[in-house]
DNA sequence: AACGCAACTTGACAGTGTCAAGATACCACT
DNA sequence: AGTGGTATCTTGACACTGTCAAGTTGCGTT
Protein backbone atom coordinates (compact mmCIF):
# COMPACT_ATOMS: atom_id res chain seq x y z
CA UNK A 1 0.00 0.00 0.00
CA UNK A 2 2.52 2.73 0.85
CA UNK A 3 4.21 3.83 -2.56
CA UNK A 4 7.25 5.01 -2.19
CA UNK A 5 7.61 8.20 -2.46
CA UNK A 6 10.25 11.26 -4.18
CA UNK A 7 11.97 13.22 -1.35
CA UNK A 8 10.52 16.44 -3.79
CA UNK A 9 6.98 15.58 -3.11
CA UNK A 10 6.68 18.50 -5.94
CA UNK A 11 2.10 18.85 -5.13
CA UNK A 12 2.71 19.14 -1.48
CA UNK A 13 0.93 22.17 -1.21
CA UNK A 14 -1.92 21.30 -3.56
CA UNK A 15 -2.05 17.73 -2.31
CA UNK A 16 -2.36 18.71 1.46
CA UNK A 17 -5.32 21.45 0.66
CA UNK A 18 -7.70 18.91 -1.14
CA UNK A 19 -6.73 16.02 1.66
CA UNK A 20 -6.81 18.65 4.16
CA UNK A 21 -10.67 19.75 3.23
CA UNK A 22 -11.61 16.01 2.25
CA UNK A 23 -10.64 15.27 6.32
CA UNK A 24 -12.34 18.38 7.20
CA UNK A 25 -15.42 17.47 5.20
CA UNK A 26 -16.07 14.30 6.40
CA UNK A 27 -14.73 13.62 9.78
CA UNK A 28 -15.09 17.41 10.95
CA UNK A 29 -12.76 20.07 11.41
CA UNK A 30 -11.67 18.75 15.33
CA UNK A 31 -10.40 15.55 13.53
CA UNK A 32 -7.79 17.36 11.62
CA UNK A 33 -4.52 17.48 12.38
CA UNK A 34 -1.39 18.12 10.80
CA UNK A 35 0.54 15.12 12.05
CA UNK A 36 -2.03 13.00 10.56
CA UNK A 37 -2.71 14.91 7.77
CA UNK A 38 1.15 14.73 6.66
CA UNK A 39 1.08 11.00 7.75
CA UNK A 40 -2.26 10.29 4.67
CA UNK A 41 -0.38 12.40 1.90
CA UNK A 42 2.86 10.44 3.16
CA UNK A 43 5.22 12.91 4.29
CA UNK A 44 6.78 13.58 7.64
CA UNK A 45 5.04 15.49 10.31
CA UNK A 46 6.99 19.20 9.56
CA UNK A 47 6.64 19.36 6.03
CA UNK A 48 3.86 21.21 6.12
CA UNK A 49 5.41 23.91 7.39
CA UNK A 50 7.22 24.73 4.49
CA UNK A 51 4.08 25.86 2.55
CA UNK A 52 2.04 26.93 5.27
CA UNK A 53 3.39 29.20 8.21
CA UNK A 54 0.35 28.10 10.79
CA UNK A 55 -2.00 25.21 11.09
CA UNK A 56 -4.19 28.64 10.33
CA UNK A 57 -2.65 29.84 7.09
CA UNK A 58 -4.02 25.91 5.98
CA UNK A 59 -7.01 26.81 6.62
CA UNK A 60 -7.33 30.00 5.92
CA UNK A 61 -6.61 28.51 2.28
CA UNK A 62 -9.15 25.76 2.16
CA UNK A 63 -11.70 28.50 3.33
CA UNK A 64 -10.33 30.71 0.43
CA UNK A 65 -11.11 27.74 -2.02
CA UNK A 66 -14.79 27.94 -0.66
CA UNK A 67 -15.37 31.60 -1.03
CA UNK A 68 -14.07 31.27 -4.50
CA UNK A 69 -16.47 28.75 -5.52
CA UNK A 70 -19.06 30.56 -3.35
CA UNK A 71 -18.76 33.51 -5.43
CA UNK A 72 -19.53 31.91 -8.52
CA UNK A 73 -22.58 30.11 -7.49
CA UNK A 74 -23.86 32.96 -5.72
CA UNK A 75 -23.12 35.09 -8.65
CA UNK A 76 -24.68 31.91 -11.37
CA UNK A 77 -28.06 32.16 -9.50
CA UNK A 78 -28.63 36.40 -9.12
CA UNK A 79 -27.60 36.90 -12.76
CA UNK A 80 -30.32 33.75 -13.90
CA UNK A 81 -32.18 36.08 -16.48
CA UNK A 82 -35.19 33.25 -17.24
CA UNK A 83 -36.36 33.63 -13.60
CA UNK A 84 -38.61 36.35 -11.97
CA UNK A 85 -36.85 38.48 -9.29
CA UNK A 86 -38.68 37.31 -6.62
CA UNK A 87 -38.36 33.74 -7.58
CA UNK A 88 -34.34 34.15 -7.96
CA UNK A 89 -34.29 35.77 -4.43
CA UNK A 90 -36.15 33.31 -3.05
CA UNK A 91 -34.08 30.35 -4.62
CA UNK A 92 -31.06 32.47 -3.58
CA UNK A 93 -32.18 31.98 0.41
CA UNK A 94 -32.36 28.62 -0.83
CA UNK A 95 -29.19 28.19 -2.27
CA UNK A 96 -27.37 29.95 0.69
CA UNK A 97 -28.73 27.31 3.63
CA UNK A 98 -28.68 24.70 1.30
CA UNK A 99 -25.07 25.00 1.04
CA UNK A 100 -23.94 25.41 4.14
CA UNK A 101 -26.12 22.40 5.15
CA UNK A 102 -25.01 20.35 2.75
CA UNK A 103 -20.83 21.32 3.95
CA UNK A 104 -21.43 21.95 7.17
CA UNK A 105 -17.67 21.86 8.35
CA UNK A 106 -16.50 24.11 5.27
CA UNK A 107 -18.98 26.63 6.40
CA UNK A 108 -18.30 26.71 9.35
CA UNK A 109 -14.12 27.54 8.50
CA UNK A 110 -15.63 30.39 5.91
CA UNK A 111 -17.61 31.84 8.41
CA UNK A 112 -17.03 30.96 11.95
CA UNK A 113 -14.83 32.72 14.56
CA UNK A 114 -11.62 30.17 13.88
CA UNK A 115 -10.46 32.04 11.10
CA UNK A 116 -11.72 35.43 11.32
CA UNK A 117 -11.35 36.12 15.29
CA UNK A 118 -8.06 36.66 16.74
CA UNK A 119 -7.43 37.93 13.50
CA UNK A 120 -5.94 34.57 11.58
CA UNK A 121 -7.63 35.19 8.67
CA UNK A 122 -4.63 35.56 5.97
CA UNK A 123 -4.66 38.67 3.58
CA UNK A 124 -4.96 35.77 0.81
CA UNK A 125 -8.29 34.90 2.16
CA UNK A 126 -9.73 38.08 3.14
CA UNK A 127 -8.64 39.57 -0.66
CA UNK A 128 -10.81 36.27 -1.72
CA UNK A 129 -13.53 36.77 1.18
CA UNK A 130 -14.31 40.69 0.97
CA UNK A 131 -15.67 40.82 -2.45
CA UNK A 132 -17.72 37.93 -1.86
CA UNK A 133 -19.49 40.47 1.28
CA UNK A 134 -19.42 43.12 -1.03
CA UNK A 135 -21.50 41.38 -3.74
CA UNK A 136 -24.69 40.32 -1.51
CA UNK A 137 -24.14 44.64 -0.72
CA UNK A 138 -24.94 44.81 -4.68
CA UNK A 139 -27.43 42.28 -4.33
CA UNK A 140 -29.47 43.82 -1.92
CA UNK A 141 -29.12 47.50 -3.76
CA UNK A 142 -30.16 45.89 -7.07
CA UNK A 143 -33.17 44.30 -4.94
CA UNK A 144 -34.16 47.61 -3.45
CA UNK A 145 -33.91 49.17 -6.67
CA UNK A 146 -36.08 46.85 -7.95
CA UNK A 147 -39.03 47.48 -5.28
CA UNK A 148 -38.08 43.71 -4.36
CA UNK A 149 -37.20 44.80 -0.70
CA UNK A 150 -37.97 47.96 1.59
CA UNK A 151 -36.35 51.08 0.01
CA UNK A 152 -36.86 52.50 3.36
CA UNK A 153 -33.79 51.30 5.18
CA UNK A 154 -30.00 51.89 4.30
CA UNK A 155 -28.48 49.28 1.66
CA UNK A 156 -25.53 48.47 3.79
CA UNK A 157 -28.19 48.08 7.14
CA UNK A 158 -30.53 46.36 5.01
CA UNK A 159 -27.89 44.05 3.39
CA UNK A 160 -26.27 43.44 7.21
CA UNK A 161 -29.91 42.18 8.43
CA UNK A 162 -30.65 40.08 5.45
CA UNK A 163 -27.16 38.27 5.59
CA UNK A 164 -27.56 38.03 9.65
CA UNK A 165 -31.06 36.02 8.82
CA UNK A 166 -29.29 33.36 6.15
CA UNK A 167 -26.54 33.19 8.58
CA UNK A 168 -28.41 33.03 11.32
CA UNK A 169 -29.79 29.95 9.55
CA UNK A 170 -27.39 28.03 8.60
CA UNK A 171 -25.17 28.84 11.73
CA UNK A 172 -28.56 27.32 13.89
CA UNK A 173 -29.06 24.18 11.45
CA UNK A 174 -25.11 22.81 11.36
CA UNK A 175 -24.78 23.95 15.05
CA UNK A 176 -27.49 21.26 15.55
CA UNK A 177 -29.47 23.51 17.47
CA UNK A 178 -32.25 23.14 15.03
CA UNK A 179 -33.12 19.89 16.16
CA UNK A 180 -35.61 19.08 13.36
CA UNK A 181 -33.88 19.77 10.14
CA UNK A 182 -36.32 18.70 7.28
CA UNK A 183 -38.31 22.20 7.42
CA UNK A 184 -35.66 24.00 6.32
CA UNK A 185 -37.44 24.80 2.64
CA UNK A 186 -40.44 25.93 4.54
CA UNK A 187 -37.98 28.19 7.11
CA UNK A 188 -36.26 30.02 4.23
CA UNK A 189 -39.78 30.33 2.36
CA UNK A 190 -40.93 32.32 5.31
CA UNK A 191 -37.44 34.41 5.47
CA UNK A 192 -38.13 35.48 1.60
CA UNK A 193 -42.04 36.16 2.92
CA UNK A 194 -40.73 38.55 5.12
CA UNK A 195 -38.34 39.72 3.75
CA UNK A 196 -40.33 40.98 0.55
CA UNK A 197 -42.38 43.51 1.01
CA UNK A 198 -45.16 42.94 -1.52
CA UNK A 199 -44.58 39.47 -3.44
CA UNK A 200 -46.91 40.41 -5.92
CA UNK A 201 -44.73 42.69 -7.40
CA UNK A 202 -42.05 40.89 -9.90
CA UNK A 203 -40.66 41.04 -13.03
CA UNK B 1 -0.16 33.94 47.70
CA UNK B 2 -0.86 30.38 47.66
CA UNK B 3 -3.18 29.18 50.66
CA UNK B 4 -3.01 26.01 52.13
CA UNK B 5 -5.80 23.91 51.19
CA UNK B 6 -7.74 21.59 53.27
CA UNK B 7 -8.08 18.19 51.34
CA UNK B 8 -11.48 18.71 50.84
CA UNK B 9 -11.97 21.71 49.01
CA UNK B 10 -15.97 21.61 49.80
CA UNK B 11 -16.99 24.32 47.25
CA UNK B 12 -14.90 22.94 44.40
CA UNK B 13 -17.76 22.19 42.30
CA UNK B 14 -19.07 25.82 42.40
CA UNK B 15 -15.13 26.99 42.80
CA UNK B 16 -14.76 25.74 39.46
CA UNK B 17 -17.81 26.65 37.36
CA UNK B 18 -17.23 30.53 39.04
CA UNK B 19 -13.55 30.31 37.79
CA UNK B 20 -14.06 29.00 34.49
CA UNK B 21 -16.59 31.15 33.85
CA UNK B 22 -13.81 33.93 34.76
CA UNK B 23 -11.44 32.68 32.59
CA UNK B 24 -13.70 32.20 29.73
CA UNK B 25 -14.92 35.78 29.75
CA UNK B 26 -11.59 37.11 30.65
CA UNK B 27 -9.32 35.16 27.96
CA UNK B 28 -11.76 33.23 25.83
CA UNK B 29 -13.06 29.46 25.51
CA UNK B 30 -9.54 28.25 24.03
CA UNK B 31 -7.36 29.42 26.62
CA UNK B 32 -9.32 27.01 29.39
CA UNK B 33 -7.71 24.21 29.80
CA UNK B 34 -9.21 21.77 32.99
CA UNK B 35 -5.33 21.45 34.29
CA UNK B 36 -4.36 25.25 34.12
CA UNK B 37 -8.25 26.07 35.73
CA UNK B 38 -7.84 22.73 38.80
CA UNK B 39 -3.89 24.56 38.92
CA UNK B 40 -5.67 28.28 39.58
CA UNK B 41 -8.25 26.71 41.97
CA UNK B 42 -5.46 25.19 44.43
CA UNK B 43 -5.89 21.34 43.30
CA UNK B 44 -4.45 18.83 41.02
CA UNK B 45 -5.11 18.15 38.04
CA UNK B 46 -7.76 15.69 37.54
CA UNK B 47 -9.54 16.58 40.58
CA UNK B 48 -12.56 18.34 38.50
CA UNK B 49 -12.67 15.16 36.79
CA UNK B 50 -15.03 14.20 40.32
CA UNK B 51 -16.94 17.01 40.20
CA UNK B 52 -17.72 17.04 36.13
CA UNK B 53 -17.45 13.67 33.94
CA UNK B 54 -15.91 15.58 30.91
CA UNK B 55 -14.41 18.94 29.46
CA UNK B 56 -18.03 19.01 28.07
CA UNK B 57 -19.80 18.18 30.77
CA UNK B 58 -18.15 21.35 32.58
CA UNK B 59 -18.59 23.60 30.01
CA UNK B 60 -22.32 22.32 29.45
CA UNK B 61 -23.10 23.48 33.41
CA UNK B 62 -21.39 26.66 32.57
CA UNK B 63 -23.54 27.52 29.87
CA UNK B 64 -26.32 26.03 32.23
CA UNK B 65 -26.21 28.59 34.21
CA UNK B 66 -25.84 31.28 31.25
CA UNK B 67 -29.67 29.91 30.48
CA UNK B 68 -30.65 30.53 33.78
CA UNK B 69 -29.49 34.10 33.61
CA UNK B 70 -30.18 35.18 29.97
CA UNK B 71 -33.63 33.71 30.00
CA UNK B 72 -34.90 35.96 33.73
CA UNK B 73 -33.59 39.03 31.16
CA UNK B 74 -35.50 37.80 28.32
CA UNK B 75 -38.70 37.87 30.64
CA UNK B 76 -38.13 41.03 32.06
CA UNK B 77 -37.94 43.08 28.90
CA UNK B 78 -41.04 40.83 27.82
CA UNK B 79 -43.29 41.45 30.35
CA UNK B 80 -42.60 45.45 31.08
CA UNK B 81 -45.80 46.32 30.92
CA UNK B 82 -45.08 50.15 31.23
CA UNK B 83 -43.74 50.16 27.68
CA UNK B 84 -45.41 50.18 23.70
CA UNK B 85 -45.23 47.21 22.67
CA UNK B 86 -43.20 48.09 19.26
CA UNK B 87 -41.14 49.36 22.05
CA UNK B 88 -40.17 46.54 24.19
CA UNK B 89 -40.00 44.76 20.88
CA UNK B 90 -37.14 46.70 19.68
CA UNK B 91 -35.81 47.07 22.98
CA UNK B 92 -35.74 43.14 22.97
CA UNK B 93 -33.67 42.61 19.99
CA UNK B 94 -31.01 45.54 21.24
CA UNK B 95 -31.08 43.19 24.11
CA UNK B 96 -30.30 40.02 22.70
CA UNK B 97 -27.51 41.60 20.29
CA UNK B 98 -26.28 43.48 23.19
CA UNK B 99 -25.85 40.19 25.41
CA UNK B 100 -23.95 38.51 22.84
CA UNK B 101 -21.75 41.21 21.83
CA UNK B 102 -20.96 42.04 25.47
CA UNK B 103 -20.56 38.23 26.66
CA UNK B 104 -19.40 36.58 23.46
CA UNK B 105 -17.32 34.00 24.78
CA UNK B 106 -20.59 32.90 27.32
CA UNK B 107 -23.24 33.61 24.13
CA UNK B 108 -20.82 31.04 22.02
CA UNK B 109 -20.67 28.63 24.49
CA UNK B 110 -24.27 28.59 25.40
CA UNK B 111 -25.54 28.92 21.55
CA UNK B 112 -22.43 27.39 19.70
CA UNK B 113 -21.11 24.29 18.10
CA UNK B 114 -18.67 23.03 21.17
CA UNK B 115 -22.03 21.70 23.28
CA UNK B 116 -24.58 21.37 20.37
CA UNK B 117 -23.07 19.83 18.15
CA UNK B 118 -22.13 15.82 18.39
CA UNK B 119 -24.58 15.63 21.29
CA UNK B 120 -22.11 17.02 23.66
CA UNK B 121 -24.80 18.68 25.94
CA UNK B 122 -25.47 17.87 29.31
CA UNK B 123 -29.32 16.28 29.80
CA UNK B 124 -28.85 19.05 32.45
CA UNK B 125 -28.49 21.68 30.12
CA UNK B 126 -31.11 21.40 27.65
CA UNK B 127 -33.60 20.77 30.53
CA UNK B 128 -32.76 25.03 30.79
CA UNK B 129 -32.37 25.71 27.49
CA UNK B 130 -35.21 24.27 25.70
CA UNK B 131 -37.84 26.42 28.20
CA UNK B 132 -35.76 29.44 26.72
CA UNK B 133 -35.47 28.86 23.15
CA UNK B 134 -39.91 28.07 23.65
CA UNK B 135 -40.35 31.26 25.69
CA UNK B 136 -39.26 32.68 22.58
CA UNK B 137 -41.86 31.23 20.36
CA UNK B 138 -44.28 32.08 23.12
CA UNK B 139 -43.09 36.00 22.70
CA UNK B 140 -43.49 35.10 18.94
CA UNK B 141 -46.79 34.24 19.40
CA UNK B 142 -47.72 36.84 21.29
CA UNK B 143 -46.61 39.49 18.77
CA UNK B 144 -48.42 38.32 15.66
CA UNK B 145 -51.64 38.16 18.12
CA UNK B 146 -51.14 42.15 18.93
CA UNK B 147 -50.20 42.71 15.49
CA UNK B 148 -46.38 43.72 15.68
CA UNK B 149 -45.18 40.68 13.40
CA UNK B 150 -47.27 39.76 9.81
CA UNK B 151 -50.48 36.89 10.87
CA UNK B 152 -49.56 35.13 7.80
CA UNK B 153 -46.69 33.01 8.37
CA UNK B 154 -46.69 30.20 11.10
CA UNK B 155 -46.00 31.41 14.21
CA UNK B 156 -42.82 28.59 14.64
CA UNK B 157 -41.27 29.10 11.07
CA UNK B 158 -41.42 33.27 12.15
CA UNK B 159 -39.40 32.67 15.49
CA UNK B 160 -37.10 30.31 13.81
CA UNK B 161 -36.31 33.60 11.24
CA UNK B 162 -36.68 35.87 13.73
CA UNK B 163 -34.56 34.49 16.45
CA UNK B 164 -31.98 33.32 13.43
CA UNK B 165 -32.06 37.30 12.55
CA UNK B 166 -30.68 38.36 15.88
CA UNK B 167 -28.44 35.05 16.39
CA UNK B 168 -26.86 35.54 13.08
CA UNK B 169 -26.06 39.29 13.54
CA UNK B 170 -24.74 38.32 17.38
CA UNK B 171 -22.14 35.60 15.20
CA UNK B 172 -21.28 37.65 12.58
CA UNK B 173 -20.34 40.37 15.30
CA UNK B 174 -18.69 38.27 17.72
CA UNK B 175 -16.93 36.00 15.59
CA UNK B 176 -15.24 39.09 13.92
CA UNK B 177 -16.97 39.40 11.08
CA UNK B 178 -18.55 42.19 11.04
CA UNK B 179 -15.28 44.58 11.63
CA UNK B 180 -16.89 47.37 12.49
CA UNK B 181 -19.19 47.33 15.36
CA UNK B 182 -19.86 50.77 15.46
CA UNK B 183 -23.64 50.26 14.37
CA UNK B 184 -25.19 47.70 16.32
CA UNK B 185 -27.62 49.78 17.61
CA UNK B 186 -28.53 50.67 13.74
CA UNK B 187 -28.65 47.20 12.51
CA UNK B 188 -30.96 46.41 15.41
CA UNK B 189 -33.15 49.02 14.54
CA UNK B 190 -33.32 48.17 10.70
CA UNK B 191 -34.01 44.46 11.85
CA UNK B 192 -36.91 45.81 14.03
CA UNK B 193 -38.33 47.44 11.29
CA UNK B 194 -38.13 45.04 8.58
CA UNK B 195 -39.86 42.80 10.98
CA UNK B 196 -42.90 45.37 12.57
CA UNK B 197 -45.34 45.20 10.02
CA UNK B 198 -46.87 48.08 10.78
CA UNK B 199 -44.63 50.33 13.06
CA UNK B 200 -47.52 53.00 13.38
CA UNK B 201 -49.40 50.29 15.30
CA UNK B 202 -48.16 50.20 18.62
CA UNK B 203 -50.69 49.71 22.37
C1' DA C 1 32.01 21.08 -10.52
C1' DA C 2 30.65 23.95 -6.79
C1' DC C 3 27.49 26.49 -4.57
C1' DG C 4 22.99 27.95 -2.89
C1' DC C 5 18.47 27.28 -1.91
C1' DA C 6 14.13 25.01 -1.50
C1' DA C 7 11.97 20.82 0.12
C1' DC C 8 11.83 17.55 3.42
C1' DT C 9 13.21 14.76 7.88
C1' DT C 10 14.32 13.70 12.70
C1' DG C 11 14.43 15.18 17.46
C1' DA C 12 12.59 17.69 20.96
C1' DC C 13 9.48 20.59 23.99
C1' DA C 14 5.53 22.23 26.21
C1' DG C 15 0.98 21.64 26.22
C1' DT C 16 -3.58 19.05 26.21
C1' DG C 17 -7.67 15.58 27.93
C1' DT C 18 -8.27 11.62 30.45
C1' DC C 19 -7.61 6.92 32.63
C1' DA C 20 -5.87 3.86 36.53
C1' DA C 21 -4.33 3.27 41.00
C1' DG C 22 -3.32 4.99 45.35
C1' DA C 23 -3.98 8.27 49.45
C1' DT C 24 -6.90 10.89 52.58
C1' DA C 25 -10.76 12.49 55.25
C1' DC C 26 -15.39 12.43 56.51
C1' DC C 27 -19.95 10.01 57.79
C1' DA C 28 -22.91 6.37 59.47
C1' DC C 29 -23.42 2.37 62.06
C1' DT C 30 -22.28 -0.94 65.60
C1' DA D 1 -15.04 4.52 70.42
C1' DG D 2 -13.99 2.00 66.80
C1' DT D 3 -14.78 0.29 62.07
C1' DG D 4 -15.99 0.12 57.45
C1' DG D 5 -17.52 2.46 53.39
C1' DT D 6 -17.57 6.15 50.34
C1' DA D 7 -16.77 10.61 48.42
C1' DT D 8 -12.85 13.40 47.46
C1' DC D 9 -8.47 14.36 46.01
C1' DT D 10 -3.43 13.14 44.27
C1' DT D 11 0.32 11.10 41.57
C1' DG D 12 1.74 8.66 37.51
C1' DA D 13 1.15 7.64 32.96
C1' DC D 14 -0.40 7.59 27.95
C1' DA D 15 -1.47 9.23 23.58
C1' DC D 16 -2.06 13.10 21.21
C1' DT D 17 -1.46 17.97 19.67
C1' DG D 18 1.18 22.37 17.29
C1' DT D 19 5.53 24.00 16.39
C1' DC D 20 10.61 25.14 16.71
C1' DA D 21 15.71 23.93 15.74
C1' DA D 22 18.93 21.56 13.42
C1' DG D 23 20.21 18.31 10.08
C1' DT D 24 19.63 15.94 5.07
C1' DT D 25 18.60 15.58 0.44
C1' DG D 26 18.38 16.97 -4.22
C1' DC D 27 17.48 20.29 -7.92
C1' DG D 28 18.98 24.51 -10.60
C1' DT D 29 22.33 28.10 -11.66
C1' DT D 30 26.60 29.98 -12.23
Amino acid sequence: MTVIQPYHHGELRAALITTATKIIEEEGIDALSIRKLAEQVGVSRTAPYHHFKDKNALLSAIAEEGFRTWHNSAKRIFEQQDLALSERFRLFIHEYVGYASSHPELYDLMFGRTLWSKNNATDSQKAVAYPCFQYQLEMTRSWQKHGLLPQGPDALRLAQVTWSTLHGIARLLIDGIFADASHIAQMCDCAAQVFMQDPAQQH
